[in-house]
DNA sequence: ATAACTGATTGCATAATGCAACTGGTTGTC
DNA sequence: GACAACCAGTTGCATTATGCAATCAGTTAT
């Protein structure tokens, strides 16, 4: 991918995330915080090949939506955090969220996140993106966890869920 | 793809739409009324093969994202229509406009009619799907075109940078 | 010393993509 | 009726991407 095809902007952004794996490593990272390969390979709803995420991982840093960087308590360990332009993603991922929401067969539980980002609008969408911004970019915290609140009501969804059957 | 990965909403919509074409198609129907298979392997910016439009055009007819109808002026020509899915696929592309607008190398010209929408917001959105279930849909006409907005801004630019060399 | 954990790489099969040529049929023009 | 242009694709072949399982070398904890 040395040329681009063209300079349309849906085009560009389709070359670098128009595949089926990308967007997943970068949800992986933003809403389920797996920050480490391991992490990122076996936590997976999907179950990614290594050579795959190794692959993705790569391009990704390379594109500039991820950083790589080592952690301090184990000298192996690498830590991979979001950029400002993968946190950019945060309304596309949304749309994306409400558009499989609307058309497509998901689970109960793995769709409540989405839900409530739809249903937050813009407001909560930017006050998650400032959340991140912090926990990836060493901004300051803001007032309210949006990651949290999206958490727990997985949690009570996946109970509800465990409690009917 | 009989069997899905995960029931993560995001997932299902990347299981559909995650590949370098499927979008670039739905976008020369959407935004270039591009409605015969020779339109859309000619004049696209990207120059898309003929097999894996051919590929294309038959899986997003069988995923519901397109449907197929004979030209009565032709018996051997067929006409690709937007299915009220891929409408809604609007905001999803307006905001891969967005992202590729701010993050990747676009030109002039083919990015006019993304930071229309853009800017327009999610009335200019509704109006734009209103629109457009009234040219593939059959639905009544909307008072205005936005799809004549955003061709008139873009010859504007064309014009523009023509002038200018 | 050893077992578990770290981020990967290797080998191999299958699937998707890219490119160019070609097919079988239809329509309009002379 | 001959002929060129147009229509929606298909075919063959090379390259690239994906999927799966096994493996690797260094690091840390017991």
């Amino acid at each position: 991918m040395d040329q681009h095809r063209s300079g349309c902007p849906i085009n560009l952004t389709l070359e670098i995330l128009g595949d089926r794996w990308s967007l997943i490593v970068i949800r992986d990272v933003m809403f389920g915080n797996r920050r480490h390969f391991r992490e990122l390979l076996g936590d997976s709803e999907e179950g990614i090949a290594s050579n795959i995420l190794s692959a993705r991982l790569k391009r990704l840093v390379a594109e500039g939506l991820l950083s790589k960087s080592s952690d301090p308590s184990h000298s192996q360990k690498s830590i991979y955090s979001l950029t400002e332009p993968a946190i950019a993603l945060v309304p596309l991922l949304v749309q994306m969220g409400a558009w499989g929401r609307r058309y497509m067969p998901v689970s109960k539980e793995l769709s409540i996140r989405a839900q409530l980002l739809e249903e937050g609008g813009p407001a909560m969408w930017q006050g998650f993106m400032d959340e991140l911004r912090h926990i990836h970019l060493g901004a300051p915290a803001p007032d309210k966890s949006v990651l949290e609140e999206l958490q727990a009501a997985y949690q009570r969804v996946v109970a509800e869920e465990a409690a009917s059957t």
